[in-house]
DNA sequence: CTGAAAGCGCTTACAG
DNA sequence: CTGAAAGCGCTTACAG
């Protein structure tokens, strides 16, 4: 399997390597190249079945044309991070549309890891993505060895290079929409204790929405599902933090044979593409990861290329369904 | 951000790049090196803060160090396959502690985007490892663009460089699963039309359980869901397909106010690890896509490095739950 | 045990 | 519009 190189091309198609390089490289076509030689070029390319070597090009323009994707892991989750798989997706169809191509940087324990990586310890890539939970402590470090980061859904929220879905909006949302359907209890599942701030924002959220309705918001945790499946009642909404939470509260609920929707109300401030094929039915606040990872990737080429972006904050729509019906409609269904 | 160079640390050390290079480079400590130079190298690298540069060491050894990794997307679900990235979280683990990483190739349509992918253009992997249901149509173009290349949980089955669990074997395990329990009347819940090997062969597999035991199986695909919520009954346990026809089934159930594993059977010859946390009490068989994504990594090593490795089919055990209880406890609590 | 030389395939100024 | 030359940072034989 010997490869074709450029000077190859330049024999055949009698003339010298900067040129077969020329043409070969600008896509616009704003090269001054004539037009007979181009062609001899791209034929004889195409002939010889010519496939550039990457790490040549590498080299010489000092860019690997490589993006790194630190996918740190949910905790209880080892090794599988479906969130962040969405996002790294969705940075992938993109980086992959700008002619780069996306190295995975999953570490299990992110603190023990960093170090280890080879992405981190060798000049591999341009610029990375880093996604979710990453400890705030570890930001120094990530930064001293990868020049051009990008943040996205991390505790690091700065004027530029960072991107987030509004959180605090995400938990309003959900709130709002139990209060609209017409319930007039609210209670917030949620993590004991969580370091992303996701947690906070969405609760600060739903405690507005219940401010703002006159209404109180109670708070229980994974330590309290006794009290939860005590609130299972018509006129209570579980307000659910994440998609885990909620198929909890789902679960809860089935062991006293009862349904969300119908016998109580539930949503999530929370929502992953997979919740789509699922569990259809859940009412959620929309997070549209694979498209942030699309908008993530160009936030990080702009940023190698030379233009730090602006940070974004995508306050997302509600994603209504049977989970938590409007009361009114329910209760006349029923009698 | 000048690169430090080989050079630099050779001339701080007072010696030649070679040697510097023969330092870095061999773990082992197998080299022939004064340890005198070989310690003044070391302590020069960390302080100059060397790091070496991915491409140029591509270059000379023509080795990229990356193995790409072929995520097709699911029908239906485009642009996301969470089981498929169990795989690459596996392979991407193990890889990493060769030494290696991975580059993400994930096209949505496949037969349409292979040809674009920078990682078939360009001279750019070692290797490839290809993950489920790629069309067998495109197999020796993938082969004629990457030397090698692994597959796992794909269509193509050959003495070496592949790897799948034994899908016979586990519609085998899932219907079994249901026997034992005590129901007698199996329905096999599934795709109506799928080109992936799988399907076939946990429905071979479901087919012997119930001939094995001398029962019959029903079989009904998703334009049948009619036909389904009739069969939610105590003496009927669905076999599910894949974790989708699981919460299919689920949900139907839900609309008539039905559980699994009380009102009626569920088990799954699928399984995925968000199972565990959104779905823990599906009955199902373990499918370790995980592990298996570390098994296809050495795989690839192996390949890579001159060797083609023996193909590999895993047997895989059940994961029982309440979704398929034994009857007759059940009967005996509700009596 | 150590060093000088050549080369990996490409691009980038710089002359013509 | 085209070409000769130098260089990117590393490794690999090959001499000493």
């Amino acid at each position: 399997m010997n490869q074709i190189t450029i000077a190859d091309i330049a024999r055949a198609a009698g003339c010298s390597k900067p040129v077969v390089s020329k043409v070969l490289h600008d896509r616009g076509g704003n090269t001054r190249v004539s037009a007979a030689t181009r062609d001899r070029v791209i034929e004889v390319a195409k002939e010889l079945g010519y496939r550039p070597n990457a790490a040549a090009r590498s080299m010489a323009t000092n860019r690997s044309g490589h993006v790194g994707v630190l996918v740190p892991n949910t905790p209880g989750n080892p090794f599988t991070h479906p969130a962040g798989y969405e996002i790294v997706t969705g940075a992938n169809t993109r980086l992959h549309e700008l002619g780069m191509s996306t190295i995975l940087a999953n570490v299990d324990d992110i603190r023990q890891g960093i170090d280890q990586l080879r992405l981190f310890r060798e000049h591999l890539v341009d610029g990375m993505m880093v996604l979710g939970n990453v400890p705030l402590d570890l930001v120094p470090r990530i930064e001293e060895l990868v020049e051009h980061c990008v943040w996205i859904d991390t505790n690091v929220w700065r004027h530029t290079c960072c991107l987030r879905r509004d959180e605090h909006f995400s938990g309003l949302q959900a709130t709002q929409l139990a209060i609209t359907a017409g319930y007039r209890k609210l209670v917030l599942f949620t993590y004991p204790d969580n370091e992303h701030y996701s947690m906070h924002e969405r609760r600060g959220g739903a405690e507005q929405a219940c401010a703002d309705a006159g209404l109180t918001l109670e708070i229980l945790t994974e330590n309290q599902k006794g009290e939860l499946a005590e609130r299972l009642e018509p006129d209570t909404c579980i307000v659910a933090n994440s998609i885990y939470q909620a198929f909890v509260a789902r679960q809860l609920a089935e062991s006293k044979r009862l349904f969300p929707g119908t016998d109580f109300g539930l949503t999530c401030c929370d929502d992953m593409r997979q919740v789509n094929r699922w569990w259809p039915q859940l009412s959620r606040v929309e997070f549209p990861r694979f498209e942030m990872g699309r908008i993530g990737a160009d936030m990080c080429a702009e940023l190698i290329a030379g233009t730090p972006p602006r940070s974004t904050l995508l306050r997302c729509g509600v994603i209504e369904r049977a989970s938590c019906q409007a009361r009114t409609a329910d209760h006349l269904s029923h009698s």
